[in-house]
DNA sequence: GTGGTCTAGACCACA
DNA sequence: GTGGTCTAGACCACC
């Protein structure tokens, strides 16, 4: 796994870092239970402060996807399953509104949004398997 | 219209507020030339600063979705239409991202997070025309 | 880069500097990626509010001419080009037009001002390259 | 002589009136000499404050555009001839900084500026005679 | 009455 | 150290 920060993006540094790391859990790069770089190496790989880098994993601990075994390393998490469906959909259609609303401002109509999601979904080499 | 703001979020206060302006736009609640309240009206409203209500409205004129008339008040704008199609996409797609990584982390098919998305929109009072 | 501020003017402070950085990139002397005076720094030099200089450079942040990096300091951006054509020509004749209307009013001859504006481009280290 | 104002724009309304007056005249529509309408006339016919159509007959008077007569009305005045050429050149070049950085902003190419002001040069039926 | 600008000074997040 | 947010309160332009 390699990562890279962006000194031109306007993004805190850390959380350029959360993100990747984020979304290669998601696309299945990361598996549960792999070992992350240490906040020391990782920070001499990237070329940032060792805060940074810590930072960015605490936040992900938070979130739970990343569990920290002091004096062994940090490692990723199993998935989640303590949520409801309801819980589930109340959580994801929550985080819908803000970039839905761009796409109206931006003057997409619906198909259109409909069509870009499904495309970028087939990007994402989507793995998840339908629960229900 | 009614608004309110929550001290306890992380996401400043006038961002809260252009957010919620913002949907309130997108859902065609807030429809092109209504009037918002002043300044002063919806500082006492919310129980904030003038200048936060300010900077709100500035930034949300900024977007080009509201537009002041200095001494008459401030209006909603129509909907911006001067991005290029790679432009708009790009937007779009930024902050559709997180969310999408969001998904997967739920656990969510990839046919489920397209019936979501297809839910919601109908919602939305969808306004907007294909324009291609 | 020196800039200054004249307070005699109608012209609001913020706007002045605003202006003034405009035209530094336009003519080149502030490249992409040129690290500006930080907001504190530049309110000593002009004996203005932090405030004051952060509006600016909120200002034209917002228009896509700067970055700012939190913690970092505040850069030039590249040139934006994610108008479209029609758009693009709409604002640039918006505020070409109270110009035209002056030229005429001065007694000027259509090929003198197109003189006058050919000279005056040479000027500028024009470095954009035709995009059509 | 028609005007009309929008109140849609977001510019104060006794500018729009000033520039509709300020392009009419220099389009030659209104002649030296010309009566224009009272201000109450026009308030009536322009639908706003009165004090609003006073304020941009009193700034276009400032400019020595116009002159009023007090008792008879406010006419179109002679054009001034008073400036030394190397002064209307100054004057002139120095209000075109801000649009051409605006165009350097857009990503106009050099000859693309001098395409589109040919074109709106044309479009003002240009009636100037080279004075030099 | 409306919005727009400016100041002074505090506190927080980021590196 | 950097930029970002918020407050309080003043003054101006516009209608």
């Amino acid at each position: 796994m390699r990562f890279h920060i962006s000194t031109t993006s306007r993004l805190p540094i850390y959380q350029q870092l959360a993100q990747q790391i984020r979304e290669a859990i998601a696309r299945g790069e990361l598996l549960p239970e792999a070992c992350l770089p240490s906040v020391r190496q990782m920070s001499q790989d990237l070329v940032v402060n060792p805060n940074t880098v810590a930072r960015a994993y605490t936040e992900l601990e938070r979130e739970g996807l990343l569990v920290s075994r002091p004096g062994r390393g940090i490692y990723v998490a199993q998935p989640r399953n303590d949520l409801t469906p309801a819980a589930r959909d109340r959580r994801l259609i929550e985080k819908m509104n803000p970039w839905l609303t761009e796409a109206v401002h931006l003057g997409y109509a619906a198909d259109e949004v409909l069509r870009l999601v499904a495309e970028r979904v087939r990007e994402f080499q989507w793995q998840n398997e339908k629960v229900a």
